[in-house]
DNA sequence: TTTCTTGGGCGAGAAAAACTGAGGCTAAGA
DNA sequence: TCTTAGCCTCAGTTTTTCTCGCCCAAGAAA
């Protein structure tokens, strides 16, 4: 027996972090992401955990990683308790009135379709400093220090969230080559133009057309949905639009819609914010001025 | 407008922690204390705070700090958060089914009551590794990793407390000392014995003995009440004694009570566990071989 | 009054923690 | 078969955190 050892001391308060990140997730990869650090730092910190416990809290496959079943009885724990830490720095956040807001949406979206529109308020406000952020998904607003997100994203159901319109698709393209396009079948005679990360979108679009569109033959992916819209622009092809996305080319003359036919995706633009931001008069300003929503207005 | 600026970081979450502790205790020295670190320590993660928020989250004086307004209103929200990780750590660290058993106890009871106590558990359990950590007061076991707390203190109204006795005094010393006292009026000519920390002794037990002791004539203060023991056995003077802290010495013959009368401190002598620690067999093990406890059995 | 003690601030340097970056591995998909 | 995506590990570096020594002011004790 010792007498006096020092203070018992729990594992680092970062590695908690990490493991709660890690195991929500189910990915390191997701995790470092979300905590802006390598995934190398997660798969550390978690490593530090496993050896403070003495018991494996993830299972390391090949490829991915998969919570123990003690992992997964664990984390409820501390997705609660991140939760209430989110809460407090929120809350002291919050003592100073006004600086910046901080805004998430994707990258096409911030490009595409936020900017024109936050320009509008720039004006009005010109005391205010936003911060746009571009992620591939939306961020947990519990946890992350964002006050605002938009993203097309599935229909979930959410207490904060407004749904601002349907996510439309349909092809877009220049007059020239819309011009060559008679029916619906030519399309497949044509480069299409894809975004990554919306690879399924002519197969939506044609299903609703009653097309069938090989996967890979004449098309080229982008991995930034603004650059296939440059090309679009050029004459490079047919993209498929989004409605929100395409809007200012179409008014612009920029692109023009060879087929009136649209379809759903099924996704929807949808407006987040966390817990009590709505009460803060400065980012109820934002959400009235740029997306025309008053206080309390939630889908 | 900076696009894609990183995810906006919250403080260290360190800093959050040593805030919670500050504000709880409204000091930064005890704080520091509880967590292990120096005040100074403590004080940097304030000010990095301050500087986050850019609000005072103390008021400093000149050997004090207190709460401002702003600081008082926060600190729910960061107890809050830091009981729900305390849970959390708490629930990582029993996936393990038996390691090591804190306990934290005061120093004097770690060496006159406890040390015996224990020697008997440990003989009945080898394989749990008991540690000992003397603490003037008794800490939060909603937030520190001890699985018991044993102490003489007021007596609280809390859940998981469990007074084993009543804390009562009276004056000891060695026989030979003894034979000089004929009345209670006798005390006033020994040197008389006392802890630092229980500096009022002396005066409760007068009081009760319908004698009153001048607060610095003929006393000598040890910082240990281990240490003045050990000057009372030498026949150095005449200690009042805790029943609890002297009883071994009493039972060895060591010391003797030269009056029988004793008073009650207002203290007790009380076992604290922190939630659902009972549940744990290598705890209840513990409390029923030691303390004589059953599960459940709390005050 | 003077001295001591206590609690806190500040800055430099030390220690510890956290993170990155490179190289390697495996499985799945093209 | 080749590429890609995830994860791992390890070494080295960067960043953060902590300690230490010294200062100050106020209150208690002498």
């Amino acid at each position: 027996m010792k007498v006096s050892p020092p203070r018992p001391k729990g594992p680092a308060l970062n590695a908690l972090r990490a493991f709660e990140a890690a195991a929500r997730h189910e990915s390191f990869v997701l995790a470092a992401a979300e905590l802006g650090v390598t995934a190398g730092a997660i798969s550390q910190h978690i490593r530090t955990l496993e050896a403070w416990t003495g018991g494996a809290l993830f299972q390391r496959n090949s490829n991915e990683v998969v919570l123990t079943d003690m992992g997964r009885d664990l984390l409820p724990f501390f997705t609660e308790a991140f939760d209430r830490v989110g809460d407090a720095i929120r809350a002291l956040r919050a003592v100073q009135p006004v600086r910046d807001i901080n805004i998430a949406t994707m990258p096409s979206l911030a490009q595409l379709w936020l900017s024109g529109r936050l320009a509008r308020f720039r004006q009005a406000a010109g005391d205010v400093r936003l911060s746009i952020t571009a992620l591939e998904r939306p961020p947990n607003l519990a946890r992350e220090l964002f006050d605002l997100s938009v993203f097309l994203r599935p229909p979930v159901v959410g207490e904060k969230i407004t749904v601002l319109e349907e996510d439309r698709i349909f092809p877009v393209c220049t007059r020239e080559l819309a011009d060559q396009l008679r029916q619906p079948e030519d399309l497949l005679s044509v480069p299409r133009l894809i975004d990554q990360s919306w690879a399924q979108d002519w197969m939506i679009w044609g299903k609703s057309a009653g097309l069938e569109f090989p996967a890979t033959a004449n098309v080229a992916r982008y991995s930034l949905y603004s650059l296939a819209l440059e090309e679009a622009k050029v004459g490079a092809g047919v993209l498929m639009g989004h409605a929100c996305l395409v809007d200012q080319a179409l008014r612009k003359g920029e692109l023009v819609r060879p087929f009136e036919q649209s379809c759903a995706t099924g996704l929807v633009l949808a407006l987040e914010t966390p817990e009590n931001a709505r009460a803060r008069s400065d980012i109820s300003d934002v959400l009235s001025v740029v997306f025309g929503l008053d206080a309390g207005d939630t889908g």
